[in-house]
RNA sequence: GGGCAUUUAGCUCAGUUGGUUUAGAGCGCUACCUUGACAGGGUAGAGGUCACAGGUUCGAAUCCUGUAAUGCCCA
């Protein structure tokens, strides 16, 4: 049978991952075995898969895969999120640009219909193309922060916190996004340096002939200026204690006031105050009781109160105060001014504080249960350096405003009736609640105005892990389910997310959410740029799929990603990743073409079969310790180097028969063997080549797939085997240098000889090892020897001298320099030993074992010197 | 301004409570090999005074202090 020299991904992803969804084996139904849940982090259903996406979910179906090979019940729940600013902003874009409509035309109901037509439409396109990625998630329970069973969550929710006076209405000041026209909380708004202006003008003092010099980066909101303040030790100031000064253009009068928040250094040391447009303002105003004067509309173009700017907008309205004041003879100076501003997460509008009625999460309430289960490790961060950032975080945490003035997400359950307000779950319990409290049965639900507002998508998606199992209605899935195994995340969602899962997750449950937080690391290019859309600077992830097969991409995407720590992507992973499909690929086209016949092992064989199988028992020792401590990617270069080091270069070629050259059929059963356990232990990183391969190597029973093949226990295994095969392949890579050095071709056959008394072989190597060191050296059977025999040049493995007959190719005055460079080595090490070991302090205060294990160091130290020393010597008598 | 990290080979990173023959891997680089699994391959090599300065210790890449650079978070 021919096949194809090299491993053809697209042909058998398809293939394997429809087969994998026919038989089911994704899904997961509550039973006897462990469970082992994941939730995804829902993407929005704006979305399309991104670099982030791929490391997030790689990642996740890693963990999913092995805890199915290992025989657990994995369930990985699939889902999306609403995300309303984006997806409303994004429907209004298509409304406008593809049926001419606008949200003010269509009214509330009319939009949402067309809303969820887009959602229908494009909401699911991230889900499928994460199966190209290979994500085994449980397709039939995907589930959306908007569907009937979690907005029954959500609103239950709100009406829990209500009714537990977790939650309130309050006049506050905001970060509002003029762009969206909604208020956003402040983990929604993204601070960054950027190139201002800081203009000086002059304010006139009343009755006097002086002028006040302030500095401000927003002239325009002068116009809602209610005060002047000074700090109260500025000797600049303090003679204009009581009296007051003129808005410029304005011409209002306004009072200077004195305040220890003034910063002397900045600026002047004298502050303009407008309480309705700057929070700081905004605080100074309630201490010293002053007007609020708003000039902004929601769009933030200017309103009445603006006087000459009405109607502009906020940054004309800038430019046009800035001439206003230049004609008036105002304006002293401006200069350039670098500032923090603050910007929409998503729509990257500047924001604009604003005064307004919001609802509002006591957070005091309910971060202590969620604190102290993070400090007390009962949810377990990786790595564990994130436990500061959620630490510092949550002690000084604010209330959360989750009031949105937007139409697609979970309308806010709380009805109006003049100003009172009624919170329950559906009108008609606001309306008994109502007829009650106010005591006039006679009302009707017309008469109750509910809340315009939606929920901060957050707000469902912190529910997430309990609403994803309908855990407010069904116990059974709950209970099996909850507490989730672990989550997978970025470290940039920790507060929006991550903590307010932990805290609902205490608040509802009494109950951690997860076990295990794993953080992953940001995706960045080359240049440690955030990959981001506007850059242009992230590859496309289908075609990346295309272009190195799904499992390339993964082991790309997996051999670079420490917890944690930044991911600079590079494609020559994923190349990387592909060419290991290849390698292993060729591998099973080698031994599926041997043919075996019964017949005795050689010694040689015997010797590789225990080596490997010892080497496999030691690799999966060392798997379940890194995967435990989430090492996942260390864990995969482990099996890479496993698998291609030593099995296809070492193994293999060890039991390679010669050509036209029959195989002894045990050592070619145990090699499927070996191989069909390499292939389980690497299935969750690489799954398609893995099952492909395992389908390959032997006739399957319907129903057998390495998907769900138990992964291999570790066997007792020695280390002497190991280490002896070490020693073995060093001693082979020393002839080759010799070879290498002197140009000896390998198809010369060299003579060799080992250092020692009678037929032992001091390194300790069996006849096995010894045929081995014969086939891979190209060498006549190793012989012991007391005499350096004549001509031969010397090399060291190990700790033993050998012998080469490699007299015509040497060159003497190379061979002197390397022996005496390798003299001053070994003297250096000695000395370095010697000293720690004549230290006293050293033998009396170190572990035994360590000072024995120099005194060996010593021994050996001495041994290598002496080899090196009589080497030189028998150089100089050849000489 | 407060806090958290990072700094190890040309590049990207390991180095798991201080002690495995005087630091490892992958990529890249250099030389050589290559018609029988694989050039998407093989063999070998070069390359690091572990950012800097002190300190603790018998012993420091590892712990402490300070300095510098970089990144991030919060205000």
């Amino acid at each position: 049978m021919d096949i194809s020299k090299h491993f053809s991904p697209e042909s058998t992803e398809k293939k394997w991952y429809d087969h994998w969804k026919t038989r089911g084996y994704f899904k997961s139904e509550p039973d006897d075995r462990e469970p082992f849940s994941i939730l995804i982090p829902p993407p929005n259903v704006t979305g399309v898969l991104h670099m982030g996406h791929m490391l997030n979910n790689t990642i996740q179906d890693v963990l999913i895969r092995r805890a199915r090979n290992q025989g657990k019940n994995a369930c990985w729940v699939p889902g999306t999120d609403h995300a309303s600013i984006a997806t409303e902003a994004k429907v209004v874009r298509w409304l406008r640009d593809e049926k001419g409509l606008s949200k003010g035309e269509l009214g509330r109901e009319e939009f949402l219909k067309y809303a969820w037509e887009w959602t229908d439409k494009y909401g699911g396109i991230i889900l499928n193309q994460l199966q190209r990625l290979g994500a085994s998630a449980d397709w039939d329970r995907t589930v959306f922060t908007m569907d009937d069973k979690r907005s029954d969550h959500v609103i239950q929710a709100f009406v829990d916190l209500y009714r537990s006076d977790k939650l309130y209405r309050g006049l506050r000041m905001v970060n509002w996004d003029p762009e969206a026209q909604t208020v956003l909380s402040n983990e929604e708004v993204l601070y960054a340096e950027e190139n201002g202006k800081l203009y000086h003008v002059k304010y006139p003092v009343e009755g006097e002939s002086e002028y006040l010099v302030i500095a401000t980066t927003r002239p325009e909101t002068i116009m809602a200026d209610t005060a002047v303040a000074v700090n109260p030790k500025d000797e600049r100031y303090s003679h204009l204690e009581g009296k007051r000064v003129l808005v410029p253009i304005a011409n209002r009068s306004v009072p200077i006031i004195f305040d220890e928040y003034v910063d002397m250094e900045f600026g002047t040391g004298a502050l303009k105050i407008t309480p309705a447009h700057d929070p700081n303002d905004y605080e100074i105003g309630l201490s010293h009781e002053l007007e609020v004067v708003d000039m902004f509309n929601p769009n933030a173009s200017v309103n009445i109160n603006g006087g000459p700017l009405e109607g502009l907008d906020r940054f004309d309205a800038r430019e046009r105060m800035t001439e206003l004041l230049q004609e008036n003879g105002y304006l002293i100076k401006i200069e350039d001014h670098t500032h923090k501003v603050g910007r929409s997460e998503r729509t990257n509008s500047v924001v604009e504080p604003r005064l307004s009625k919001q609802w509002y999460v006591n957070m005091q309430e309910l971060v202590k249960p969620a604190l102290d289960g993070v400090l007390e490790k009962d949810v377990m961060f990786f790595p564990e350096n994130m436990i500061n950032t959620y630490k510092h975080w949550m002690t000084n945490i604010k209330d959360w405003c989750i009031s949105r003035q937007l139409w697609w997400g979970h309308r806010i359950p709380a009805w109006y009736y003049e100003d009172k307000v009624f919170v329950a779950l559906t009108a008609e319990e606001a309306l008994d609640i109502a007829k009650r409290e106010l005591g006039r049965p006679d009302i009707q639900v017309h008469d109750l105005r509910q809340d315009e507002d939606v929920l901060d998508t957050w707000f469902s998606s912190w529910l997430w892990p309990i609403s994803v199992f309908n855990g407010f209605r069904h116990e059974r899935e709950m209970e099996y389910y909850y507490p989730t195994s672990v989550l997978v995340t970025g470290w940039d969602i920790i507060f929006l997310w991550v903590a307010r899962m932990i805290i609902a997750g205490y608040e509802w449950r009494g109950e951690k959410p997860f076990q295990h937080v794993y953080f992953t690391g940001m995706v960045r290019d080359k240049q440690r740029r955030k990959m981001s859309k506007s850059l242009g600077n992230s590859p496309d992830a289908l075609k990346l799929i295309d272009e190195y097969g799904a499992d390339g991409v993964r082991f790309g995407m997996l051999s670079c990603s420490p917890a944690g720590g930044d991911l600079l992507f590079d494609e020559s992973l994923c190349e990387q990743g592909r060419n290991f499909s290849n390698k292993i690929w060729n591998a099973m086209r080698l031994v599926k073409g041997w043919e075996a016949k019964n017949m005795p092992a050689d010694a040689s064989e015997t010797v590789a079969v225990d080596w490997m199988r010892s080497k496999i028992s030691n690799t999966i020792e060392e798997l379940d310790k890194l995967m435990g401590q989430y090492r996942i990617s260390e864990a995969m270069i482990r099996l890479y180097s496993l698998i291609w080091n030593d099995f296809c270069s070492w193994y293999l070629e060890i039991i390679k028969p010669s050509r036209g050259e029959k195989i002894c059929q045990d050592i070619l059963d145990e090699t499927f063997q070996f191989f069909e356990d390499l292939m389980i232990l690497l299935h969750p990183f690489m799954p398609f080549i893995t099952e492909e391969i395992w389908h390959q190597i032997k006739q399957r029973e319907d129903g057998e797939d390495c998907i769900i093949a138990p992964v291999p226990t570790k066997g007792s295994y020695s280390r002497d085997s190991i280490q002896l095969m070490d020693d073995l392949r060093t001693l082979v890579t020393r002839v080759r240098e010799v070879r290498n050095k002197y140009g000896i071709s390998f198809s010369e056959s060299l003579d060799i000889q080992i250092e020692g008394e009678g037929d032992q072989i001091s390194a300790g190597f069996s006849d096995g090892h010894c045929l081995i060191l014969e086939k891979f050296a190209k060498v006549t059977p190793l012989k012991t020897t007391s005499e350096h025999p004549n001509g031969w040049m010397c090399f060291l493995s190990g700790n033993h001298k050998y012998f080469v007959n490699a007299g015509k190719y040497i060159d003497l005055d190379s061979e002197r320099s390397r022996l005496i460079k390798e003299k001053e080595q070994a003297q250096g090490f000695l000395n370095a030993v010697d000293r720690k070991l004549s230290n006293k302090k050293f033998v009396d205060n170190a572990p035994l074992e360590v000072v024995e294990r120099e005194r060996k160091k010593l021994a050996d130290g001495k041994e290598r010197l002496r080899i090196i020393s009589e080497s030189l010597v028998e150089l100089e008598k050849m000489a």
